[in-house]
DNA sequence: ATAATATTTCGTTATATGGCGAACTATAGG
DNA sequence: CCTATAGTTCGCCATATAACGAAATATTAT
């Protein structure tokens, strides 16, 4: 009951489903996120260490940056199938259709910056 | 987005979850869940709306008894799809087991009171 | 009609939560 | 070494929420 309600609470939130569904298509820097969301670093901060420690994201760091994205399979099933459940219940989303391509810009907007060809 | 979190947020509260658990079996009237979740009757009703507005559960008066009951096949399909999300969560959790034992008894001493034989 | 029971509504209070900025840590680059 | 960038932690404030009791409503029983 515990696990479940951490889960739960952690999904009871505009921001940090946005967050969620946004790594989707694969995972995210922080400031990636930031950007999405349009919140400041330190709250957005605490949106996302809110989901890791419900296990509803799994981080890797790289350099400066670090990475969320959506766990994988070996990840508790009760994780798995709540991931599914949000994803399921919001996949024709509005607000999640124009983050989607809001995220596309900002992602190719990052890499621009990091490697101008 | 806004009927998701609806619903997110009436999932986010253990009163509640113990309350839609405890209808897998049947529908109860307002009395058998505050004597269920052992907290004031005002506090219950409250809870009990937000999981109405929700459309987590649906309502039946009969005399001075208001019954909740879980919706439906015409019930919406996020809503369908939440409460199943929860139940399987939870299907082994140890709260609920015990619920389920305690609202056994309580609906039969309410019974009792009722029709003595 | 009156009393008792079931439930809801309302007002209050304490706590939880979301938001921010400032300060801190860590890493990369000049 | 110094600066810039990415992220987190901490403290603060405003709002949301869960809890209660008192009062209101509705129905049944006496």
């Amino acid at each position: 009951m515990f696990d479940f309600l951490t889960i739960a609470k952690a999904l009871a939130d505009e921001s940090r489903i946005r967050a969620l569904l946004a790594l989707r298509d694969g995972e995210l820097c922080v400031c990636d996120i930031i950007e999405l969301l349009d919140l400041a670093p330190s709250t957005v901060s605490k949106h996302l260490s809110i989901l890791r420690q419900a296990r509803l994201v799994e981080t890797r760091k790289d350099g400066r940056w670090i990475y969320y994205r959506l766990p994988g399979d070996k990840a508790p099933h009760q994780v798995q199938e709540s991931i599914r459940w949000v994803c399921d219940s919001l996949s024709k989303d509005l607000t999640a259709k124009k983050d989607a391509i809001k995220i596309k810009r900002i992602v190719r907007s990052h890499l621009k910056n990091s490697c101008q060809i």
